[in-house]
DNA sequence: TCCTAGATAGCACGATCGGTCGTTCCTTCT
DNA sequence: AGAAGGAACGACCGATCGTGCTATCTAGGA
């Protein structure tokens, strides 16, 4: 057994490692988690390459890292405001309405980060695809639980099932999204919420 | 005025041409249009760099005459075979129902092409984008229209708004082809094939 | 107050990128 | 049959890619 001598690592270099991946998540909306390159991200941040690079091994822990980020910056903006609600039915429309509203108030410059980059990777296997594949599926878990918390709580039939129904009002915000950074029309995200809206009318008991 | 003496296009290259956008359509859906790069191509096709290049001016070029190729493709394997059925919300519910086997059959190794392709290119303004934009506004149109005509036809309640249900059935057909790509489970087409067949039960008059 | 490890920068590498040559081959038109 | 122009090729361009190595600086523990 060697003892490791573990150092803790400087503050500049957690800051400037926090600063590279909250910039690499946003620019990867746009440029993609490939066509992001470690020079224009660098000269974007003001930078050094080598300098930048250093804090990771390779691309791929900076798309992981950046992917982490991504993630807690969707927790923040869409899964935690959600919890205010009350009861289980409005804690499930607060959650779509909170996701159409982190599309509009263009948190990431890209649209919903993960509608962005996993359509890039989705056939690229690896490690990145694994995890992107991973946070959707929890994404899906998540609304189905909150589906069935609204139906044993009797607000939705209990008949429905959750999985499909998570299914169905999931496919109505990424559409919102997926219209809404292509058309650019505002319109699309008021669509996408008539129609969770009305999915949810048509599940109450 | 300078009279051009037009010389006809060779047979051979005509068909290199379609065997290179072909091939690009393809590519495209797990490289991207952007991370398709000429060189790989021309070697996917087993064709010279500069051979292949001097079918087209530019790269963009070869990316826009690359989604023609894809929209006949689309046109070929989902729009036409939906025609066929008899009568008018038949003919729409055949449309999605031949967008999910266009999706399970891999028309595209990557899932639907314009799925794949648009999340990367529509935050980069330009001809691309602009050709993307167009054609998902008239698919959106044609279910749009399809929606409309069983309408006319007494199948679908008139009250009902003609492009909110187009955006809901394409919303199911679209999540249906992301969750099957990304978590490789043909379950997502069933749960967005029940999707649109209740949602359209619901707008039954 | 030193000492050291972490943070950053400079520089260079091999590979590949989109794109342009000049040249040769071959189909088509006269 | 001869001329002409499209098709395809190999070589090459400058730029940029991800990725190393090395030197310098500086913050933090002793």
């Amino acid at each position: 057994m060697v003892a490791t001598p573990v150092r803790a690592r400087r503050s500049d270099g957690d800051r400037s490692r926090a600063a590279i991946l909250d910039a690499a998540a946003r620019l990867a909306t746009v440029e993609g988690l490939e066509g992001l390159s470690i020079g224009r991200l660098a000269d974007y941040i003001g930078m050094s390459k080598s300098g930048l690079y250093a804090h990771f091994g390779s691309k791929e822990e900076l798309q992981l890292a950046a992917i982490d980020t991504a993630a807690s910056i969707f927790t923040a903006e869409v899964i935690d405001p959600a919890r205010a609600a009350d009861g289980a039915l409005a804690r499930l429309e607060a959650l779509c309405d909170s996701f159409l509203s982190y599309v509009e108030r263009e948190v990431f410059p890209g649209g919903c980060f993960f509608a962005a980059v996993s359509a890039e990777l989705d056939s690229h296997p690896g490690a990145v695809k694994e995890k992107l594949r991973e946070l959707q599926r929890a994404w899906l878990d998540l609304l189905e639980r909150r589906v069935g918390a609204a139906q044993e709580a009797g607000e939705l039939d209990p008949a429905e099932d959750a999985g499909q129904l998570a299914f169905e009002l999931n496919a109505m915000c990424a559409m919102g999204n997926a219209v809404f950074v292509l058309q650019g029309d505002p319109n699309a995200l008021e669509r996408a919420r008539r129609g969770f809206l009305a999915r949810l009318a048509v599940a109450a008991s």
